[in-house]
DNA sequence: CTTGAGCGG
């Protein structure tokens, strides 16, 4: 009785974007010069932790680095402290700006609500 | 040979 809302069906994604980062050992790292890579960055971020995911986002046309990456690391308590300690702190003559990345994945298409998923399904 | 806020596949 208090459900009225409630939908039957509403296909939503295994992971969708709530607005709040639910990854807490992941990291989004911005702020990174041209010349860093994944390797630094993970060499750096080793030192706080068990860096388990690094990934620099680079550009598909130069192939250069947009500047901003993602380090996952074992641990929250790892990763909270890698952010608090670099976070605002200059790497490689720039000033990283580290938060809680989003979860943000390629099985992530977006939430797609069926509002009409009752019975007719064609393709 | 370039640029500088941001959330990827």
């Amino acid at each position: 009785m208090l459900l009225r809302f409630s939908r039957p069906s509403l296909l939503y994604s295994r992971t969708f974007c709530t607005g709040n980062p639910s990854s807490d050992s992941k990291l989004f790292v911005a702020g990174l010069s041209w010349a860093v890579d994944e390797r630094s960055l993970k060499d750096a971020f080793s030192f706080f932790g068990d860096v388990t995911e690094v990934r620099i986002m680079y550009d598909k046309n130069s192939g250069r680095s947009r500047g901003f990456g993602f380090v996952s690391f074992s641990r929250t308590d790892e990763a909270r402290s890698a952010k608090d300690a670099m976070d605002g702190k200059a790497f490689m003559g720039r000033p990283l700006k580290i938060s809680f990345a989003l979860e943000k994945s390629r099985d992530a298409p977006v939430v797609v609500p069926r509002l009409s998923t009752s019975g007719d399904s064609n393709s």
